[in-house]
RNA sequence: GGAGGGAUGGCAGAGCGGACGAAUGCGCGGCUCUUGAAAAGCCGUGGGGCCUCGGUCCCCGUGGGUUCGAAUCCCACUCCCUCCGCCA
C-alpha cells in the first residue's frame, strides 16, 4: 500500500506516477479527500475523549473529597459525553476504514526506471541468451524434431497423463508419470540446492489466512484469482512469496540481520478466471504447478543488489539448463499491481514456438512491507522502517519442463536432459520410448 | 474433539477498577571511576496516529461488552503450554 502522506505532500507527483501505470487521476483524488475526512473526524473524536478522560478524573476526586453530588453530577456529564464520542468513534473507524479499502486497492508506485508503456506488447527485451552465445555461436536452429509440442512428446514416453490429471481434479490439473514426474522432483532439489548457500530454505504452509494474502497484495484485489476453502477461510498460495513475504509480519528486524533471504519449492495453486480458455494446450497454463521461490527483505540500499542477484540465479540455472530464454523489463501498463520494478524470465519452447514466463523478479519497496507491517531498526538508531521486500521464481516447472523435453528431444523421439540434471535423476539423463 | 493453565515493553516478570504506557531485574546506549577492560555508580532506553510542536489520542493476544473511568471485571475468538481422545 501507498504510503498515505504521499497524498497529502506530493499528490502531483504521485499521480503522475500512477497515471504512467494508467491510474486515473480522480482516484488519486479521491484518496487525498477520504484522507482529509477521516483525520477531521478523528480530530472531533479525540476532543470528546479527552473531556471525558479529565471529566473522570474530577469523579474521583470528588469523590475522595466525599462530595457525592458533585461526582453525581460529574458522571452523568460524562455518560452524556461518552455517548457522543463513541458516536464520533463509530463515524470515524468508518471513515478510515473506507480510506484503508480504497489505498488496499491502489496499486504500487512505478519505479521510475521502468519503461512507459500500456501493455505487454510494450515490454522491453533487454537481453536474450542461447547456449554458446558467448562464444559467438548464433541463435540455435530448432529441428524438425523439436518442433513437437511438449504434450506429445509427453504422451509418446507415457510421462505426461493431462486425461487422468483431468479426471482426479479437472482439467489444467497435470499429472507427471515415470521420468516425468521425477524430472519435477529433480528439478526442485537442484535449484535448491544451487541456491541454499545465501537463501535459507522454508518449507512454509500452503493454505494461508486471508491477512497472509492481504500482505503480499493478493487480496483484496484479486480474490477471483485465489482458490479459497470456504469452511476454514483459508486461501491455497498462488506462489511461495505469499507465505515466505509474510514470515516476519508485524515484527521489528535490526538492520544488522539484512539482508534476509529465503527460499522454498511449493505448490503454486492459481484459477486462471481471467484467463480461461486461452493457452490451455499440455502445461502452458495450469491450476497447480511446482515452484522454487527465492524471497528477500532487505534495506532499500540492499535492494537493488539483491534483485540483481534474485534475476542472475534465475538466468543462471535457464543457463546450466541449457534453454534459450529472453529477459523482458516490464513496462508500468503490464507491471503487477504490488511491483514497483519487474523483470521477467521468459523460456522458449521450440515445439510450440514462443516464449513462456518462467519467473518474475519484482521489487515492490515498501508497498508489502506497509501492508505486512515489517520494519527495521536502523543501526544509527531512529525509529524504525518498513523493509523491502523483493522476490522471484527459479523456476516454475511447469514451464522448464516443456522447455526441456522439446528442446532436448532427439531425432528418434527420445529425450535428452541436461547433464547438471544427473544426479538427481540417478545418473540417467534421457528418456527414452520404453522408460 | 474434550479438560485445565496461560498471553503485559528486546527478554524475564509484577500489576488484578482511578495519575499505569505500566514496578523490578536482565539486556541495550551514554557518562563517571580506570592505563585499558571488568566490576561498581549515575542517567537514559517501546510503538503508532493527529494538530497550532506544545500538546493530544491510541496500543497490555484479537474483537465486543460493563463503567464517570478498564492492563485490571464480563463475553466470544485466536494462539501457546499440559493432559485425554483421534491420527500420517
Amino acid at each position: 500500500m501507498i504510503d498515505v502522506h504521499l497524498f497529502r505532500e506530493d499528490r502531483e507527483q504521485l499521480a503522475a506516477a500512477l497515471a504512467r501505470r494508467g491510474v486515473d487521476r480522480a482516484e488519486v483524488d479521491r484518496v487525498a479527500e477520504l484522507d482529509v475526512e477521516a483525520r477531521e473526524l478523528l480530530r472531533t473524536q479525540e476532543l470528546l475523549r479527552t473531556q471525558v478522560k479529565e471529566l473522570s478524573r474530577q469523579v474521583r476526586a470528588a469523590q475522595q473529597r466525599g462530595e457525592s453530588e458533585t461526582a453525581a453530577a460529574l458522571r452523568e456529564e460524562s455518560r452524556a459525553l461518552g455517548a457522543r464520542e463513541r458516536e464520533a468513534g463509530a463515524t470515524t473507524e468508518a471513515a478510515q476504514q473506507v480510506l484503508r479499502e480504497a489505498l488496499l486497492l491502489l496499486p504500487n508506485v512505478p519505479d521510475d526506471e521502468a519503461p512507459d508503456g500500456s501493455g505487454p506488447e510494450e515490454n522491453v527485451e533487454l537481453r536474450r541468451w542461447w547456449p554458446g552465445i558467448d562464444s559467438g555461436v548464433s541463435a540455435p536452429a530448432y529441428q524438425s524434431h523439436q518442433r513437437v509440442p511438449h504434450w506429445e512428446i509427453g504422451e509418446q514416453l507415457g510421462i505426461l497423463d493431462l486425461e487422468r490429471g483431468a479426471r482426479l481434479s479437472g482439467s489444467m490439473f497435470p499429472l507427471y508419470r515415470k521420468m516425468g514426474a521425477r524430472l519435477i522432483r529433480a528439478l526442485s532439489a537442484y535449484a535448491l540446492a544451487r541456491h541454499v548457500d545465501v537463501y535459507e530454505e522454508i518449507r512454509p504452509p500452503t493454505l494461508v489466512l486471508t491477512d497472509t494474502m492481504t500482505a503480499t497484495g493478493h487480496l483484496p484485489r484479486f480474490s477471483d484469482e485465489g482458490y479459497h476453502i470456504e469452511r476454514d477461510d483459508l486461501w491455497a498460495i498462488p506462489t511461495a512469496e505469499v507465505p515466505l513475504t509474510s514470515l516476519y509480519r508485524g515484527e521489528t528486524l535490526e538492520e544488522a540481520e539484512l539482508p534476509m533471504r529465503f527460499c522454498a519449492v511449493t505448490a503454486c495453486f492459481r484459477r486462471e478466471a481471467g484467463a480461461a480458455g486461452r493457452d490451455t494446450r499440455g502445461l502452458l497454463r495450469t491450476h497447480e504447478f511446482d515452484k522454487v521461490e527465492l524471497m528477500a527483505y532487505a534495506t532499500p540500499d540492499q535492494a537493488a543488489e539483491i534483485h540483481a542477484d534474485i534475476t542472475a540465479r534465475g538466468e543462471g540455472l535457464l543457463q546450466e539448463l541449457g534453454l534459450m530464454y529472453r529477459v523482458l523489463d516490464l513496462c508500468t501498463g503490464d507491471l503487477s499491481a504490488p511491483s514497483a520494478r519487474t523483470l521477467d524470465l521468459e523460456v522458449y519452447l521450440p515445439g510450440v514456438d514462443r516464449f513462456w514466463e518462467v519467473s518474475s523478479v519484482s521489487w515492490y519497496r515498501d508497498y508489502q512491507a506497509r501492508r505486512a507491517n515489517i520494519r527495521y531498526r536502523p543501526r544509527g538508531g531512529g525509529p524504525p522502517v518498513l523493509v523491502h521486500t523483493l522476490n522471484g521464481s527459479a523456476l516454475a516447472w511447469s514451464r522448464i519442463w516443456p522447455a526441456l523435453v522439446e528442446t532436448g528431444r532427439q531425432p528418434d523421439g527420445s529425450v535428452r536432459l541436461p547433464e547438471c540434471l544427473a544426479p538427481y535423476l540417478g545418473g540417467e539423463t534421457v528418456i527414452r520410448r520404453r522408460d
